[in-house]
DNA sequence: AATATTAGCAACCGCACGCAG
DNA sequence: TCTGCGTGCGGTTGCTAATAT
């Protein structure tokens, strides 16, 4: 049996996703839904293959998906799991909500690894000085915003699906659109913002941007979740 | 200042599976 | 039962940025 190619390769793009390509993906997807990857981008208008769209999605733009550092809850449950699953990522990400399998995969290829069996440390030896791994975030400087979103304790079970997704959307559409930012602010990290984790802290949402930039761009961010927050009051921590 | 090395991670690739006809 | 399609999964690659030399 011969298989059919996964997608047509002439004339499409590959590699990063741009943040055009990005919105054009989230937009589609939150007016029509993804009932089919490999149409999806025809109808949708990007010059990619389905697979790359679907992996985008769940990998990135899900609006559910916790970015960031995992806790040490988080990497103690998934060095359990991996003893018990072994390299499923697919099961062992469908136990830790918010995060991929993908995203699960690296962590460990990286770093759990080398915790979980120390001789692999020694056969792939870190060097003593720090090198690389900025992106660990251990050193960026961190700014937390509390969140006192006008979400009810009677009202949150009707509204904690759409709580993140109606950031997100804000973010991509309307009234803070990418023209909107300023060319430095392009090129920073994607700001996260975390749903309430639970009907204790139903009443707060975090928003939390993680960046090594400076005091300026700090403010910049300041200034951006107040933005896409005036649906909500604001306290700092 | 230039180059090399390294870690982190987004994205790609190919195979396997489930399902419909 | 066979065939073909769509999707999911896990392994791997390659780019980027930080740091060392």
């Amino acid at each position: 049996m011969v298989r059919a190619p996964c997608c047509e390769k002439m004339g499409q793009n590959k590699g990063p996703w741009t943040l055009e390509e990005d919105k054009v993906l989230v937009d589609y997807i939150r007016r029509h839904g993804h009932s089919n990857w490999r149409a999806l981008p025809k109808q949708a208008g990007l010059l990619r293959c389905g697979k790359s769209c679907r992996l985008r999605w769940l990998n990135y733009l899900k609006p559910d998906i916790k970015r960031g550092n995992f806790t040490k809850d988080e990497e103690d449950t998934i060095i359990s799991l991996h003893q018990q699953l072994g390299n499923r990522w697919s099961e062992i990400a469908a136990r830790l909500p918010g995060r991929t399998d993908n995203e699960i995969k690296n962590v460990w290829n990286t770093h759990l690894k080398k915790l979980v069996n120390p001789k692999i440390a020694q056969i792939e030896p870190k060097t003593e000085k720090k090198k690389g791994g900025s992106r660990t975030g251990e050193e960026a400087s961190t700014l937390s915003v509390s969140v006192e979103s006008h979400i009810s304790e009677s009202s949150f079970d009707a509204r904690e699906e759409s709580f993140s997704s109606e950031i997100v959307e804000r973010f991509w559409l309307d009234e803070l659109s990418i023209s909107n930012l300023s060319e430095s602010s392009k090129n920073m990290p994607a700001v996260e913002i975390q749903p309430p984790i639970s009907k204790s802290t139903s009443s707060v949402a975090m928003a939390v941007v993680n960046q090594k930039n400076s005091d300026d761009d700090m403010e910049f961010w300041l200034n951006f979740i107040m933005e896409i927050g005036d649906l909500m009051e604001f306290s700092h921590v």
